[in-house]
RNA sequence: GCGCCCGUAGCUCAGUUGGAUAGAGUGUUGGUUUCCGAAACCAAAGGCCAGAGGUUCGAAUCCUCUCGGGCGCGCCA
């Protein structure tokens, strides 16, 4: 409708273009579901925008743009109001043909082919998985697949990847952290390094490594410790003690070594691996940082960054000059010691992302590394790729409210710090549509009380029980021994005149453009506003109209309007990967 | 110190390339059920859009500055 609508204001503006009494038109006509009633369905400003080109007055320009629109059976009036603005008021039931769609179309209502089929990487979570995921982890995960959902909802292919960090030194300092807690069980006196993990997950770890090898992996006590240097609460730093207890392990175990850091490795990724699957969230493929430098794509990658002239040495180091592309300072790709950092492996990561063929690669990463896209962008860009093709989403922290008090997240205070146990406490339904009900680089409040509200506070339950009322009035239907007839529905759409039913088709048929501007702004909120307009408006018109009446042309019709109305609901749950309870 | 994000009702937040009287939820107050599910609906109250300038027909939105909050600024990942 709106569609139509512009295309009625494009004619008549080219037409007067044609006429000369425009010099230039703008590339697209702007028409906006009007806010209040008064101003009709749909206004457009266009009058005030071309003003100024034309040397007219708004209103004068909003006249001539009337007089030559082209005439519309589904208008019933046009009117040129305040400062200039044109507003469309519309036949009463201009609307209700998309109750006809969405019939049709059924899941098919809301997709479009905008995207293409352009293949879009969707880099998502992607924590180091040195421990259980937490509540904002969680975050990450859920607004990673809503915004994939959306994009292949509107015609992109994504493929959704979890890039596993297994390579770093943080991955050292859990099998360290593991092989100290397993001496523990075997019986060592073991004092536990500061800057260890500390969690209790890496215990479960080392008493299933224990269960499994009893004492293969033993060495006393005295032996790991001898000669360390002194750990921070000794007077110490800690950063360099971790490394020499690592060290130690290594030098200790031999290849015993490997196996204990795969095992740790293991434990913790069948964990997160679950607790995606539990949550309803599905990765394409889980890449390996080790696996990638396995390969011959970082030397390729090297070589190609040299070849471009934006690499040089300094002080032992191999450089990038990413200053060149707009960075604050360059950046080190081979550390004096040879080694290679994070962001060189993270580089080559990147093109083999395009490698791959794909035309757009997003990355979900936390706001606190913001300060990492530019470098990251710079690199590609030296590579040869458009940088524009790489896309950073910042998604802010979550912070977890109970009783008005914010909720202790850390490691060591007893509440909540894993994402399993949130969804435990307020179920996945609520944990999902609260995780994507702001937008993602809004700081977040999580309020624990209002996620497991069973009650009017709760949002989720609101547009739950929508469908599920909806639900309910058909069993009604069945029991009053009545047929809905949907054909005889169709027939009689033009009886949906009240205010309500005038409401809630224009509300359905705001869905399809809703579904295009959340998905092309990654914003899975503007989904969960709209379902709750929609919600809002259902339980409006249910509480002020009888659907099952004795004329069967009314009945049939509103039973079409809010079987429409089901199936909408439908569609936006299964994008925000929430249930659809038939009873609550 | 430099850079990025943010500041909208008591609270949590929308506000789509600048548009008409800034909107929801929640909370507060009052009302609605012989009627398909009251986990609902209706109504009232609640605002100097952090503050000050600027751009123009028109600013919560764009520019500058100030204040206040978050986060970055490793040869860590």
């Amino acid at each position: 409708m709106k569609q139509h609508i512009e295309n009625l204001v494009q004619q008549a503006i080219k037409q007067l273009q044609a006429m000369g009494e425009l010099s230039e038109i703008p590339a697209y006509v702007q028409v906006e579901a009007a806010k209040d009633k008064q101003h009709g369905d749909f206004a457009s400003n266009i009058a005030l925008i071309l003003a100024k080109s034309a040397q007219k007055k708004p209103r004068e320009v909003a006249e001539r743009i009337l007089q030559v629109l082209p005439a519309s059976p589904k208008l019933q009036k046009v009117e040129i109001a305040g400062p200039g603005f044109i507003n469309f008021f519309l036949v009463p039931n201009a609307m209700s043909d998309v109750v006809n769609q969405i019939l049709s179309q059924k899941e098919q209502f809301g997709r479009c082919k905008i995207g293409r089929e352009k293949r879009v990487l969707v880099e998502f979570l992607s924590s180091n998985p040195t421990g259980p995921l937490h509540v904002g982890h969680g975050r990450h995960a859920a607004y990673g697949t809503v915004v994939c959902n959306l994009l292949d909802e509107v015609g992109f292919k994504t493929f959704r990847e979890y890039y596993v960090n297994d390579a770093g030194r943080q991955m050292d300092i859990l099998a360290a952290s593991v092989w100290l807690r397993y001496l523990a069980l075997c019986g060592e006196n073991i004092e536990f390094p500061a800057n260890a993990y500390r969690g209790e997950y890496v215990i479960d770890i080392a008493k299933t490594i224990h269960d499994l090898h009893q004492d293969h992996f033993r060495v006393s006590a005295k032996q790991v410790f001898a000669d360390l240097p002194p750990d921070e609460p000794q007077g110490g730093d800690k950063e360099i003690y971790i490394d020499a207890v690592i060290e130690r392990a290594r030098k200790l175990l031999g290849d015993k070594y490997q196996i204990i850091f795969d095992l740790s490795l293991e434990n913790i990724m069948v964990d997160i691996r679950n607790d995606m699957k539990e949550f309803g969230v599905h990765y394409d493929n889980w890449f390996s940082e080790r696996q990638l430098v396995a390969t011959d794509v970082v030397d390729r990658m090297l070589l190609k960054l040299k070849e471009s002239g934006h690499v040089y040495e300094r002080d032992g180091a191999l450089w990038f000059s990413s200053t060149s592309f707009g960075d604050v300072k360059d950046r080190v790709l081979v550390r004096a010691n040879g080694i290679r950092t994070y962001f060189t492996n993270d580089i080559s990561y990147h093109l083999d992302k395009f490698e791959r063929g794909n035309d757009l690669a997003i990355t979900i990463m936390g706001s606190d590394h913001h300060g990492y896209t530019a470098r990251i962008k710079a690199a590609i860009e030296a590579l040869g790729i458009n940088p524009e093709r790489l896309l950073h989403m910042l998604v802010q922290f979550v912070t977890l409210y109970r009783g008005g008090v914010q909720a202790q997240m850390s490691t060591r205070g007893g509440n909540f710090v894993t994402l399993r146990e949130l969804r435990n406490e307020v179920g996945n339904d609520v944990a999902r549509y609260f995780y994507v009900m702001r937008k993602s680089e809004q700081h977040m409040d999580f309020d624990l009380d209002l996620a497991k509200a069973q009650s009017n506070e709760n949002p989720v339950y609101y547009i739950q029980y929508a469908y599920a009322r909806i639900c309910s009035v058909f069993k009604q239907l069945a029991e009053r021994q009545l047929q809905f007839d949907e054909a005889n529905g169709l027939k009689h759409l033009d009886l949906l005149t009240e205010p309500q039913e005038r409401e809630l088709l224009n509300t359905l048929s705001r869905y399809p453009e809703m579904i295009i501007n959340a998905a092309l702004h990654y914003e899975p909120h503007q989904l969960t506003h709209y379902l709750r307009d929609l919600a809002a408006d259902f339980h409006a018109y249910y509480n002020s109209h009888q659907f099952i009446v004795e004329d069967v042309g009314l009945r049939d019709a509103r039973m079409a309007l809010v079987m429409a109305v089901r199936q909408v609901l439908l569609n936006g749950f299964n994008l925000l990967g929430i249930s659809a309870p038939e009873s609550m």
